[in-house]
DNA sequence: TTGTACGCGTTATCAT
DNA sequence: ATGATAACGCGTACAA
């Protein structure tokens, strides 16, 4: 039995955590701590230093760790004097407050977790910095994660995150997603989510899209506007809905300006370089060829210039082309291209902003609801036609 | 008066908060815990489904917590039987491990801080690309932020990846950071760090750094070799030591060619686009101007390159130009610009591995150490004088 | 105004 | 092999 040091009563003793490796003790009737020190282990040599935590403060000042929460939250029921005391100790001692114990006792985060097919083109990065520029100030941050485009890294990650216990997700899904039950794993444990620009249709949650529909009828309104009739479409994967609904206002342009759709205009890539470079040049080899293409995206437009240059194919007399994303290259290429600007840091910013909301007004249940965006048609020289050398 | 359950005595009782809206009691002679069960409200309404614990798969197949979590970390001390029974009820009630409990007993977060001036270019994020890819491999999360090349925002980031209590910071400094006070905290808290690219000289830690001054010379003596003699350079910001580096190759390039070094050729720019542009057309207007500009970073020198297509001054053949860090766009713009190379991904690994065997032989104590990567000269039109048309 | 004790979900150290 | 139970650091209802 242990005897407390200063009343000597056995009955009061309760144990009071660990001081350099030695038990403490805790004497209730004498509020007296102790350590049965001397013989016991010489205490594994000071290692790391131990941060500060809340239970210092209040042992050095000799008051409960209950006000010391208090004070440090700045609590209306704690004497000034004592506040006073309490903040300055803690400035003193260096005290910073360990977020993983906030969040275990209020379980919660504050982390909002954000997932990206890719950081390879400015694309993502820069609606990071929207959604960042958001977060932050609302005291909330941010784990990043990259699938690397593919589904298995995509179901790793989205269990990762679900086990960091992120309060809410921002996800653009891997061009090779077509099921969907990681993300409704969310959903059960209802964890606001916000998807854009790819996104799941059985899917719950807010989407935040960019017009893609009006942005390719812009495109090839332009392409028609300039004299070009023959104007094929180098589409996306199809199951992105991005890749269906441009290739929709591709048809509708032609459509609704009496031109054909032809489906041997009609090539789905899947948006690498590699197979971008091997339609163009069979665009290009065609008996008939087209006269202009409009691209899903910008890299690939840059292939198919490239394409048309080494073939001696004048852009934009013999070959006109738009792309699709305003990729920073695309205004320093010769001849410049002509693309479908995204507002992209805005998509970040609104997607915070969506999920902040959310998690304000959790009473609202899960809704699922489309912001789109407008997109602006960026002219340069490798559409227009009109001014060209022919 | 209320008897304790178990031992009877009256003396030693507690209230103890509620259990399912009933009174909880507390007898502190027995240590038992005990509610006056029976006809009390019939529980509140089962609400927002709360997360699967260890404790209800304990609860439900009455075994003990501990008895659980042992079986789910596949300890050997625990029966087949049991274990296979735990293994499936987690499933059945699908369980997830709450990473936030697992870090506060562990008082470690397994996640990496990464620390970036900014976004903008596709340096940073290839780097961040390359640590995620080790990282990840190795359960470490990452939780990226960016400082917006703001020292406050520096600041302020530093104290969030502080209180997240992150176990290791990979960072590259903000190119207005003077003070390193905030880092100081991180030496102090033995967390280990590593910064890339733009480091503290007094901060204690690893640096993973390009080898500047190598690069710099290759650039200079391309440029000297190609016949340009009046060449100039625009340097970066005085306190980064990549840009000191850079200025020492490009002015011991000059030297060990019998080349003077004049200061009018040198100017320090703060890496935005519009004083790039400035001092372009400072350069070009000189009374003697440059033949050949070696530039900071690629930006800067497609500054420079359209600032002489404004003016009518050919490239290469009246001014040399190469940059550096070989950003996407300089192999688009017109002409190609020769630029210096770093290997970007192979950064972020390296600060990864770096970080992962601080962590792991945390015995070694803090060493600073450097790592120099070699960089590669990318010729492109922009310099070849040689072949160009006078 | 201040202190006590509990719980958040785990792991780990004891007993048994 | 399994069960109690004390940490981890914090917020907070309740008691004093």
């Amino acid at each position: 039995m242990i005897k407390c040091l200063k009343c000597n009563r056995v009955e009061a003793i309760l144990k009071a955590g660990f001081l350099r490796g030695q038990q403490r003790y805790y004497c209730k009737d004498c509020s007296f701590h102790f350590t049965l020190g001397g013989t016991l282990k010489p205490s594994p040599t000071s290692r790391k230093s131990r941060p500060t935590t809340i239970k210092d403060i209040a042992r050095a000042l000799g008051v409960a760790n209950s006000t010391v929460s208090r004070a440090l939250h700045d609590h209306p029921d704690v004497n000034e004097d004592t506040k006073k005391a309490i903040i300055q100790m803690a400035q003193q001692m260096d005290y910073q407050p360990n977020q993983v114990a906030y969040d275990l006792v209020k379980s919660q985060s504050r982390i909002i977790g954000m997932l990206v097919p890719e950081f390879n083109h400015v694309f993502f990065p820069t609606v990071i910095i929207g959604a960042q520029e958001i977060l932050t100030k609302a005291g909330y941050r941010m784990i990043i994660m990259q699938s690397n485009e593919s589904y298995a890294d995509e179901i790793s990650n989205t269990a990762t995150l679900l086990a960091s216990r992120i309060d809410g997700l921002i996800v653009s899904m891997t061009k090779e997603t077509n099921h969907y039950e990681h993300f409704k794993a969310f959903e059960k444990r209802e964890i606001p989510m916000v998807f854009f620009n790819r996104y799941a249709e059985e899917i719950m949650a807010q989407r935040i899209v960019i017009d893609d529909y009006q942005g390719a009828v812009a495109a090839v309104e332009h392409l028609i506007g300039q004299g070009y009739r023959r104007i094929a479409h180098m589409a996306g994967p199809r199951n992105l809905t991005l890749s269906q609904e441009r290739l929709r206002g591709y048809i509708d342009a032609l459509s609704r300006n009496g031109l054909p759709v032809l489906n041997e205009l009609i090539l789905h890539t899947d948006l690498s370089d590699e197979t971008a470079k091997i339609y163009a040049q069979h665009f290009l080899d065609m008996a008939e060829p087209p006269d202009a293409i409009f691209a899903i995206n910008d890299p690939s437009a840059i292939q198919i210039i490239l394409a048309a240059r080494a073939k001696g194919i004048r852009v934009p007399a013999e070959l006109g082309v738009v792309g699709y994303s305003n990729d920073p290259r695309s205004a320093y290429i010769e001849p410049g291209l002509t693309t479908v600007a995204q507002p992209t840091k805005e998509i970040g910013r609104l997607a915070a902003k969506k999920i902040l909301a959310l998690l304000a007004n959790e009473a609202s249940g899960p809704t699922d609801q489309f912001v789109k965006l407008d997109t602006e048609l960026i002219v340069r020289a490798s559409s227009l036609r009109a001014q060209a050398p022919r």
